[in-house]
RNA sequence: GGACGAUUAGCUCAGUUGGUUAGAGCGCCACGUUGACAUCGUGGAGGUCACAAGUUCGAGUCUUGUAUCGUCCA
């Protein structure tokens, strides 16, 4: 038997063998079972820019862990996969290397086939993504998986916007956003970074004239890092309290580049009198504050002046430097000023500048038209659900940064000017005042006003000269779109914002908007073996009943399990949408786990270069290693930091990782073990290293943890089933239960409960660790040590091996959700063995283990006294061995020990006798209260209610026992005398609660008796 | 500028409603290959709990301030 199981555990063996398993046997699938409570987790579905590094491990393995966990609980538990299509992320990787490669931009090829390129990149990435989610281990139900930019969830899209549209949610307004000139598209807030760069700023002054528009003389200056946007300024700004202006306000200057005449205007808030001049030009359509500033003095300004066309160069407003590219126009109008002699001074100064995180150039602050949602009544009823807790947060303290970023009520600008993406389902045309009129008066049929339904809604505005004409269909009506475009109406050119369909991912998954049909199942998930049919449900997933089932039993889902910085771009917008679509919550729980950092704090992403793939982890540690390690992780910290190495190849040194390993370099670049002074290639997101090179691997030391775990339980299950030979399943009764066995079952109903509690509060990291100390430090340590006797005693035999079975089995079930593969593995050999197990009556194991209940049965043999009893027991065992070890004793040798104790303690030592040799190398020679200490040469312990004596002349020196016993009589007293402070302080004694000045008492005595006991030992050694 | 969080052993982190002598893993030192496991066992060393004030009989834990770091929102 022994040599079928191998001495260490080979988890790609069990990776390879048990996943296939488990998803043909269809027990990752999950279908609507009314016998059955749902739990449904939503994966935060992760975007095809890039492969998955830690941060989407951890997220994965904990929605995993939960799903199996409540799988195993009886629920029917949906784990739902998918991707995002991540507009601008994607675009912008696909259009960054095409424009390296090739030297094309996306205009050069056009929309069509820049889309047909990013749908290639999508279909590797996407492949990629799944199946590193795969190697995890991941339950998902494959067969649903979904992607943004499907029918489904496209469906969902049309049907939203078209509903929201329709209900006057919609709306068209101007926003000054940040605009990356080189993309040629809007970017978010969060899409864009600061970095200081070397710059200029420039004084320049204008001259006041007065109402004929002639110089007054006087000159208003004016600093300024932008040059030449003063071709779109509408006022200077002073502050109204600044007595070096108060006369001005009201007055005016003129732009001398463009001779246009502009307000003096007053404003505090823009305005900063201890700033350079006191004055500053205001250009509201490139500059957020200053657009500010024109917000509230518009009536004085007039309407804000765009000067750059979308590609950075100047526009019809830009004078004669129209078509010059803005910085090179700079130049040429300080150049200007200067002719003109408006010119005053320029210092060199570094200038703090947005860029865009996609095409790392400039943005431009720069006000264009845009679609908006109205977030007013939206964003109140998310906040609602927070506050009266149909959503709750784990840990509590993220509802706060939910609410309060709801709370501002901002609208939310959904156009993105992208081609990749759901593109905007609005179809309009300009009419003018005749021709409207006209083709209304002929009874037209797409007047809006009378073409109400629920797939066509349409809008009318009047400028006073046109009619603009705006249509929304929702989808399956391309033969109006058609008829509407040949009538001379255009689609919008631009796509919706990302976040606008990953907001319905909750409910556009299941199926919604169609109620009618269950959403359809691939016939396979990737690449996933195919199902067998008896498992599958037919392909297409009509219920049969008319009704969408899958949306009716899954909505609302149970837990989102994700990180904290995207609780505002989508974690609230979920909500909103999902109280909006289907008037319920998309879940009632939110899991905010920890962020992954490298070993310099810095958050792993694809963008740093800094992302370690869990596959490389995988196979250095196993994934069961890796993903109990990062369980082990995620309680309610915000970060967890990962310092990463490099394993050299030739040596197998670890090289810790350098900051300026994860910077871009060209070519191969080679890393330098210190220790054999070798070079070798290192692995990057950044390349490839060579086929055939020594590379030196990425490994991070911390994910031993979870290695050596999985091995430790590997070898205490190998060594049960070696010694399982020979078992044979019947009933035990109490009475033939050890203390041992008593003792063990107690703890590990105590250890299922903490388990199960801990996971309802989603503190994963405190379950992983109360699992831990009791599979190492309580089985493997003490019980599986105490029973080898009985093992090897056939009348006990079958007990012990009846016990060992039980616990093993109840440890592999609580273990399953956290390291799935090894405990799968174990299972099926001890289904083998034992097919029928547990206590007191056993009973037909399950099939598998993904399948088998979750613990619940063992409540009845908690114990805590018995507990209580057994510690007293570890404890003197640990003392013999204390002894053992200060003197250095040789393993070889058994010592004799007598203890002097209480006559119910000495029962119990009674009970382990056979311990002391086994687990102290000793023998207990005596035991009980007549028990005195030998008069030969002794070492000695005392633990307060039990003395220990080890005679052991010409082991042990006089000296060094007495100097050992004075040392630990010292500690003593230094306790006591802490203890003694305490209750002679009076107002301790009385306002303490009675139970605490009650323990501290009996602690006290515990240790004065433990003293008195040392000050005997070191007397008689005196002697 | 506002909000949230962190600062505990050389490293990475636990520490439940304030209550005996502050813990773990790794690393380090000593000993050990005994029939599950060297990815191991036994023993050991190592901490003024960032700093300062305060509340309290009592503070790693609560309050305020300071410093450093991280994140989110402006």
């Amino acid at each position: 038997m022994s040599t079928e199981i191998p001495k260490q555990y080979e988890p790609a063996a069990a990776e390879a063998k048990w996943f296939p398993y488990w998803e043909s046997h269809g027990y990752f699938n999950a279908d609507p079972n009314p016998a059955k409570p749902p739990h449904v987790i939503m994966i935060p579905l992760p975007n095809v820019t890039g492969a998955l590094h830690m941060g989407h491990a951890l997220n994965g393995t904990l929605q995993d862990l939960l799903t199996r966990w409540r799988r195993m609980q009886g629920y029917e538990a949906l784990w739902m996969p998918g991707t995002d299509h991540a507009g601008i992320a994607t675009q912008s990787m696909v259009e960054k290397r095409m424009l390296e490669q090739e030297g094309l931009t996306r205009h050069d090829i056009g929309r069509e086939a820049l889309i047909k390129r990013i749908w290639d990149w999508k279909d590797a990435y996407e492949k990629r993504i799944l199946s590193q989610l795969k190697s995890l281990g991941a339950s998902c139900d494959w067969r649903r998986v979904r992607f943004t930019l499907d029918e489904v969830c496209s469906r969902a899209v049309r049907q939203t916007f078209f509903k929201m549209f329709k209900d006057g949610l919609i709306f068209r307004g101007k926003r000054l956003v940040n605009w990356d000139t080189f993309l040629q598209t809007a970017v978010a807030d969060d899409e864009v970074y600061e970095e200081e760069i070397d710059g200029h700023f420039w004084t320049f002054n204008y001259p006041v004239v007065n109402e004929a528009g002639r110089p007054t003389g006087e000159r208003i200056s004016f600093s300024t890092t932008r040059p030449e946007t003063m071709l779109g300024d509408t006022a200077v700004c002073v502050h109204p309290t600044d007595e070096r202006y108060t006369h001005l306000i009201g007055k005016f200057v003129r732009i001398p580049v463009n001779g246009r005449t502009i307000p003096i205007v007053a404003d505090a808030l823009l305005a900063d009198k201890t700033l350079g001049t006191g004055c500053v030009k205001v250009t509201p359509a490139h500059d957020p504050n200053d657009y500010a500033c024109w917000t509230r003095n518009k009536e004085k300004m007039g309407e804000p002046i765009n000067i750059l066309n979308p590609n950075g160069t100047l526009n019809e407003n830009g004078g004669p430097w129209q078509g010059q590219d803005r910085l090179v126009a700079r130049d040429a109008v300080v150049a200007e000023m200067e002719k003109l002699g408006h010119f005053e001074k320029v210092e060199d100064r570094k200038i703090p500048l947005k860029h865009s995180d996609r095409s790392k150039t400039p943005v431009e602050p720069y006000l264009s038209e845009q679609w908006f949602v109205k977030m007013d009544t939206l964003a109140q009823a998310a906040i609602d659900a927070a506050n009266d807790g149909r959503v709750t947060f784990y840990p509590e303290r993220y509802k706060q940064s939910y609410v309060s970023w709801l709370s501002e009520k901002r609208d939310w600008c959904i156009s993105r000017q992208l081609w990749w993406g759901h593109r905007i389902p609005i179809w309009s045309r300009q009419y003018s005042k005749d021709e409207y009129e006209k083709t209304f008066l002929l009874g037209y049929r797409f007047d809006p006003d009378h073409e109400e339904s629920d797939w066509f809604h349409g809008s009318v505005s009047f400028d006073g000269e046109n009619y603009a004409v705006r249509i929304c269909f929702n989808e399956g009506h391309q033969d109006v779109e058609k008829q509407y475009e040949a009538a001379g109406f255009t689609q919008e050119e631009d796509v919706l914002d990302t976040w606008f369909s990953s907001a319905l991912w909750p409910h556009a998954t299941l199926g919604w908007p169609d109620t009618k049909h269950n959403p359809p199942l691939a016939s396979n998930g990737g690449d996933s073996p195919v199902l067998s049919t008896q498992y599958s449900v037919p392909n297409g997933g009509t219920s049969g009943t008319g009704t969408n089932e899958v949306l009716n039993y899954f909505y609302p889902g149970s837990v989102l399990v994700t990180s904290r910085d995207i609780i505002t771009l989508w974690v609230a917008r979920m909500v909103l949408t999902g109280l909006y679509n289907m008037g319920d919550i998309p879940f009632k729980h939110v899991c905010i786990h920890p962020k992954i950092q490298d070993g310099f704090g810095q958050g792993m992403s694809k963008s740093k270069g800094n992302g370690v793939d869990p596959n490389e982890l995988i196979a250095k540690y196993g994934c069961d290693g890796m993903r109990f390690t990062i369980a082990s992780f995620a309680g309610e910290t915000q970060d967890v930091r990962l310092p990463v190495g490099y394993e050299c190849p030739h040596c197998q040194a670890i090289i810790p990782q350098e900051q300026h390993h994860l910077k871009f370099k060209p070519g191969k670049p080679k890393i330098k073990c210190p220790k054999c002074k070798k070079e070798s290639q290192y692995a990057t997101p950044n390349y490839t290293p060579d086929e055939g090179e020594p590379v030196a691997r990425i490994v991070i030391e911390r994910f031993e943890y979870g290695r050596n775990f999985s091995n430790k339980l590997w070898n205490a299950a190998r060594f049960a089933m070696i010694n399982l030979e020979g078992y044979t399943p019947a009933p035990v009764t109490d009475a033939e239960l050890a203390i041992e066995d008593r003792w063990i079952l107690s703890r590990l109903a105590t250890v299922t409960d903490e388990v199960t509690s801990c996971l309802n509060i989603y503190k994963f990291d405190a379950a992983t660790r109360s699992l831990r100390d009791f599979v190492w430090n309580e089985f493997c340590d003490w019980y599986l040590e105490m029973i080898k006797p009985r093992l090897r005693d056939e009348t006990q035999k079958p007990t012990a091996q009846r016990v060992l079975v039980t616990v093993l089995d109840t440890i592999l079930r609580l273990l399953h959700p956290f390291t799935p593969f090894i405990t799968e593995e174990l299972w099926q050999r001890l289904k083998e063995i034992a097919p029928s197990r547990g206590l007191p009556n056993p009973t037909a194991a399950a099939d598998a283990i993904i399948i088998a209940p979750w613990p619940t049965e063992l409540d009845g043999w908690r114990d805590p006294a018995l507990e209580a009893r057994f510690q007293r027991l570890q404890e003197l065992i640990v003392a013999v061995r204390n002894v053992r070890g200060a003197y250095n004793i040789s393993p070889s040798v058994t010592v004799p020990v007598s203890v002097k104790c209480s006559a119910e303690i000495a029962a119990d030592l009674d009970l382990v006798r056979v311990q002391f040799e086994l687990l102290a190398k000793s023998t207990l020679s005596a035991a009980g209260p007549e028990v005195t200490r030998p008069e030969t040469i002794s070492a000695s312990f005392s633990l307060g209610d039990a003395d220990g004596y080890l005679p052991l002349e010409g082991l042990v020196d006089l000296q060094a026992e007495l100097s050992r016993q004075q040392k630990e009589a010292e500690k003593v007293r230094g306790f006591i005398v802490g203890h003694e402070k305490k209750l002679t302080n009076q107002s301790f004694v009385d306002r303490a609660p009675l139970e605490v000045v009650a323990e501290v008492r009996e602690t006290l005595a515990g240790l004065q008796k433990q003293l008195a006991s040392i000050e005997e030992i070191i007397k008689q050694l005196g002697r």
